[in-house]
RNA sequence: AGUGCUGUAACUCAACGGCUAGAGUACCCGACUGUCUCUCGGGAAGUUGCGGGUUCAAAUCCCGUCAGCACUGCCA
């Protein structure tokens, strides 16, 4: 028998009892003539005591034992006589009667601490040693709860869990498809799907009625600390629901997930229209745990000889509360650098300060006047202390570059506190987004995301303008300025979908190529259904109010979708390749 | 594809263009009977990512390249 008790189970009451443990040493203190070791496995950390005067060999012998071996150790507990209270087994210890070095263990690269010296790639390649820091293996182990608390919750509203195909087809719409040559139909490759989506509305149609999944997606898209190349959805599609019904059901669920794992009672989640989110924040995901809304001087700004803002689209702004005096000409100067990177593109940044004496001050104030500028003032609600940061330019990129700064200084100031979760339903997202690449429109959320109502009679016979401002029922959950998921309500009918494809500029034939079989099934009885998914790495992150998902996934993978561990992607032998038809491009010599 | 930051001992980092490239941690050896960041003494440890250039002299400056991270584009 390996073990009778876990590291961290044994305590005060155990004294006596005769155990066996095994784990993982620590750390080890040699006094010469005795030796602690503490030994560690996933529950806690156990110390073992060994004494030159009870047991001399086994004294030496832990004397040479180093970081992570794997150790079996027989005693007795009994109570220290210097407890450690910073540990749950602090009050007692093991006196060794009987030693098994179970495993030896190379020097590890980095420490198994909670505070590892360890870099990120060195922790990815050497990922089986960083889910050993309590710190990881409490995110995994959370990750786990939350997948259990999803089917529980789903299960009992319902929800029956289907499992949809990974090796699908591929199609033009949305992100790249990683796509697998199919060696039995050479020339012809799968595609891993970037969600099931065609497959929980075929479910839909099927008459599964409430459907949900904890599935992997898979997108060839460039990563970021918050996407990986696979990641995992809870994916769900309800029939004979509306939107209402949709969001009721997922703030159910976004708050049992809450309670269950964190302990957070949410309130009822506020909602917000898609261009409202957009003129008041710039953003289609903003985070309303601090106001500091978007607050717009075009009136009061222009026609008064400043030619920047005389030919603006627009003049933005925001109204820092407080700061007019903590932002000295340094600290303005290197805000506006900061907004001048590459990255934000900001042209220049004015700002206007009440001071608390009541004066005002201002970049622009050879231009306006100090009634002038107290108008700007007033308009923002200002008070005397605050500040306003000014942007102008064009009206969309503004308010973008407005969003940017926005947020650095809430971060700034403080105001995106730990443990504080806002949740907000952003809703009526647009149907049609202009994409200039191509020249044409494509849909925003998906080709198969209904319009709304009485948006359906203005599809066809709109101009451009017309197409950008029809409103689609679809909608995100954002909590805290983080996309947690999305989702709309389908067409599904046959007539509307082929108009859609129209404004989306397929051809009948093209449709029927890339969708046909969802076409197909559409003609059977489609009820009416909509959906939702919610980006499942990202939720444990929100809820450990932590921005990567890396440290959410047992092995994941880095920025250049490499998993560094394994080494993948790699070659692979010609035979593979030949017995796929695949012949590769010769690669430019270097 | 682009922008920025980083790359020095096993790890984290320091070193004005100039002395034998240092420190802490970890590691090895020795001492130590109540530690839990043990303590003390000693030791070993370097292709300064790689390639080129400028210079009397390069970890340091320049060019290229590779890698990591963050961001922009991209991600229905």
């Amino acid at each position: 028998m390996y073990r009778t008790h876990n590291c961290g189970a044994l305590r005060i009451e155990n004294v006596g009892e005769e155990v066996t443990l095994s784990g993982w040493l620590q750390t080890s203190r040699d006094f010469g003539g005795m030796t602690f070791i503490d030994l560690r496995d996933r529950y806690g950390i156990t110390q073992l005591v060994f004494n030159m005067d009870d047991d001399a060999d086994l004294c030496q012998k832990a004397r040479k034992l180093g970081r992570e071996f794997v150790l079996k150790a027989t005693g007795k507990v009994r109570e220290r006589s210097n407890k450690n209270p910073n540990r749950n087994t602090g009050d007692i210890e093991i006196e060794v009667t009987a030693l098994d070095v179970l495993n030896a263990s190379k020097v590890p690269p980095f420490t198994i601490e909670n505070d590892t010296d360890g870099g990120d790639d060195l922790r990815m390649k050497y990922r089986y040693l960083d889910l050993r820091r309590e710190q990881v293996q409490n995110n995994i182990i959370f990750r786990s709860q939350l997948a259990l608390e999803t089917r529980k919750h789903l299960s009992g509203e319902g929800f029956i869990e289907v499992e949809t195909p990974n090796l699908i087809k591929s199609t033009p719409e949305g992100a790249r498809d990683f796509v697998v040559p199919s060696r039995m139909n050479p020339g012809q490759f799968y595609a891993l799907p970037q969600s099931p989506q065609t497959f929980k509305q075929i479910l839909m149609v099927a008459g599964l009625d409430k459907y949900f999944q904890i599935v992997k997606c898979f997108r060839d898209e460039d990563l970021r600390a918050d996407r990986q190349p696979e990641f995992t959805q809870i994916d769900c599609e309800m029939s004979f629901v509306t939107q209402d019904e949709i969001l009721a059901t997922f703030e159910r669920l976004t708050k049992h997930l809450f309670k269950s794992t964190i302990g957070v009672k949410l309130g009822d989640f506020p909602r917000m229209e898609y261009d409202e989110a957009m003129k008041l924040y710039g953003s289609d995901k903003p985070d309303i745990r601090f106001g500091m809304q978007f607050v717009e001087f075009n009136d009061v700004a222009k026609g008064h000889g400043f030619a920047v803002f005389d030919n603006a689209e627009m003049v933005v702004g925001i109204c820092a509360e407080g700061q007019a005096e903590s932002y000295s000409n340094k600290h303005i100067k290197e805000l506006t650098a900061w907004m001048q990177r590459p990255q934000i593109g900001a042209k220049g940044l004015v700002y206007v300060k009440w001071n608390n004496d009541g004066s005002v001050k201002s970049s622009v104030g050879k231009f306006y006047s100090d009634e002038q500028l107290m108008t700007w003032l007033e308009k923002a609600g200002a008070k005397k202390g605050d500040m306003l940061l000014i942007l102008s330019g064009e009206d969309e990129k503004t308010r973008k570059r407005l969003n940017e700064l926005r947020l650095e200084m809430g971060r700034r100031m403080g105001l995106m506190k730990e443990g504080d979760f806002k949740p907000l339903w952003v809703v009526d997202f647009p149907l049609l987004e202009w994409d200039e690449e191509s020249g044409r429109f494509h849909a925003m959320h998906h080709p198969f995301t209904s319009p709304k109502k009485e948006e359906v009679d203005r599809m066809l016979n709109g101009d451009h303008e017309t197409m950008k401002s029809l409103k689609a029922d679809a909608y995100d959950l954002v909590i805290n300025g983080v996309e947690i998921g999305g989702g709309s309500i389908r067409i599904h009918d046959r007539a509307l979908q082929s108009r859609n494809f129209d404004l989306l500029g397929f051809s009948k034939e093209e449709a029927e190529a890339q969708f046909g079989f969802l076409l197909g099934a559409f003609e059977y009885g489609a009820p009416p259904h909509g959906g939702i998914a919610f980006g499942f790495d990202r939720l444990c992150a929100v809820l450990n109010g932590q921005n990567s998902i890396r440290d959410f996934i047992a092995f994941p993978k880095n920025n250049q979708g490499r998993d560094m561990m394994i080494d993948a992607p790699s070659p692979i032998h010609d035979e593979q390749l030949e017995e796929l038809s695949i012949d590769l491009r010769k690669q430019e010599a270097h």
